[in-house]
DNA sequence: TTATTAATCCGAAACGTTTCGGATCGCTTT
DNA sequence: AAAGCGATCCGAAACGTTTCGGATTAATAA
């Protein structure tokens, strides 16, 4: 391994000025430093980053922690986003280091990570209203980058996209067409973007002159298949007026509803539209349902630059304040959206 | 962040029999073991790992490259992989860092990080024969886990499952019930347990006093449900005598069968019998399968541990003869096999 | 009594960087 | 001629460990 005193030895060149021309410092001459340049790449000098970190407290390193018991459905999602992440980070020259822990030891296991004092930083994923991580990681003013927008006052850059928004084209669309029962099927009900998700759903009603109906919305842990499929059938198989158009958290739980109503032998989307949101998942595409998917579409797999760029520049000292970036969504229409039938 | 000097002072112990203490040296004290430890927990110490690696090379950091081309079906599986040896390398005290690399350049991002000098160690999964990521880290010196034999002499730990030995009790199992036109559907043809269970499948065929039929084998790259599909048809759908069993390399080749089966009208396992490697997929689970499938079962799950165990015991210096593990399969007899009909 | 030994302890150097506080030198200003 | 200045360089300390080679003391062997 070569170091910089080698480069030092072989130039005759204090390891000051070797180390502050690497370094790009401009009290360096040009020449010197395009001989210093030279010889490094001959010696093939890569500088030691423990010695590095030991003097600047940067490590090169960056953690995300997972809880164990993502169900079958979401293993294939978290991939995609881990190798998103590390492939935005080697970029940054900085490593990745995934940490998975027991669901009931997270809090714990982010305790020993900030004690070691190992990680530049930490991306933090599917943000709650009130996050103990977040809370503890900002308190021990380690960086993070949020994905998903946390209701507490925290001072740390967040990535997200528009939730409020993309529920509300879905619904404009819906009640475009003439929709007035429309059921939305989503989410884990504590979660931010479900919270947004739910705000929207209900001012569309609102502004739509329509009323807020309970049995009409449904939430649950795992945006699955099965979500889908139980709660659409329940909404249309109780004493009441089915939905004539649903939204859905995801292309799962509309999978889930295509299923339902081929049983129930209702057609989409002559007898029932669907909406949902698209998080580009390569299992579940929307193009690929029959009939193809209308959907608010916001690929995963684009949130990983965002999220790496953003703790990249909190960790160099950026102030936050400009270290939010909120995407907008598309908005599809295909063929699983069409103006209600007026015989209802 | 508390350091051994801040511990030293308040003991007024050196720096040096604190560091020993710690680290458990013989020529301390226990009186003043004991104090050293208490003042540790008290003052909350945690050793600073790059102060650490700058002097004993170590760096509590453990990796594994991947190639960004996973299929679909395989994702899941990395990702279970993955989580395993996360929670095993932190058994450890070791970080896992996570690289992601476009597959013309996973050779230079091993360079790259042999370069840096900071790992402690790799874990390489999928050993080809000749495998240039093996070859490349022996050749520097660097501690890596092969999962999968590998043809080259290179001193390294290994962990495997005895393939060839799976593939000859599944072979044997058709024998005995009377098969004679036995057909196997593979992996890839260059991996190292694909070679394996080609070699267990021709013997046992020897052993049976059977002719070897090219007609009846058949690799690919990805091990999908496809293959099995397209594959299955083809011998049985082209002029000679269709086989009577398949063996197959995985549980998603055997459901393709299944599939293949069903269009050519042909009952499993009145018409065909089927036989397959189960490395225990969450979402391919051989009792689910209708008749249920007759297995070797592994789980690619139970590997984590062995891999990480034995690259740690590499990384402490142990003598690599001794750091092999070769993990026997179960065989589960279910309803997917039974005696061949005499009327063909 | 003196030499040996075992049990404990410690000073100082080393790992490879970064960075603070100058030092040197030739020029320009006063 | 003295002072000031910009450009360029460098010595030494610091980061927090580990470890080499002893030093000290008390007990044991000669």
């Amino acid at each position: 391994m070569t170091t910089l005193k080698d480069i030092s030895r072989k130039l005759s060149i204090s390891v000051t000025t070797v180390s502050r021309a690497l370094n790009g410092y401009s009290d360096v001459n040009e020449e010197t430093r395009k001989r210093i340049h030279q010889a490094a790449v001959e010696l093939n000098y890569r500088p030691n980053q423990f010695a590095r970190k030991l003097v600047t407290g940067r490590s090169g390193l960056a953690a995300m922690v997972l809880p164990d018991d993502f169900g079958i459905t979401t293993r294939a999602i978290w991939f995609e986003i881990l190798a998103g992440l590390s492939v935005e980070f080697a970029k940054h020259d900085i490593d990745f280091v995934l940490k998975v822990s027991p669901t009931d030891q997270i809090v714990n296991t982010y305790q020993r990570l900030i004690e070691r004092n190992a990680m530049d930083g930490f991306v933090v994923i599917a943000a709650l209203p009130k996050d103990e991580r977040v809370s503890l990681l900002a308190r021990n003013n380690v960086p993070l980058v949020l994905h998903g927008r946390s209701e507490q006052v925290v001072e740390c850059p967040v990535f997200d996209i528009n939730n409020y928004e993309l529920m509300l084209q879905s619904m404009q669309h819906l009640l475009e067409i003439g929709h007035k029962r429309i059921a939305f099927i989503g989410g884990p009900a504590n979660h931010g973007f479900m919270i947004d998700r739910t705000r929207a759903y209900r001012a569309a009603l609102a502004g739509g002159g329509l009323p807020f109906n309970p049995d009409y919305i449904a939430c649950g842990e795992r945006m699955t298949e099965e979500l889908g499929m139980v709660n659409s059938i329940r909404m249309c198989s109780s004493g009441g007026e089915a939905p004539t158009a649903f939204v859905c958290g995801n292309t799962m739980i509309a999978k889930g509803i295509y299923s339902a109503m081929q049983v129930l032998g209702r057609n989409i989307p002559e007898d029932v539209s669907v909406v949902a949101h698209d998080d580009a998942l390569p299992e579940y595409r929307a193009v690929d349902f029959r009939p193809a998917l209308t959907v608010t579409r916001a690929p995963l797999r684009d949130s990983s630059r965002p999220l790496v760029d953003l703790l990249v520049r909190r960790i160099r000292g950026e102030a936050v304040e400009s270290l939010t970036e909120i995407q907008e969504a598309e908005f599809l229409v295909r063929a699983s959206t069409s103006a209600v039938k007026s015989i209802t």
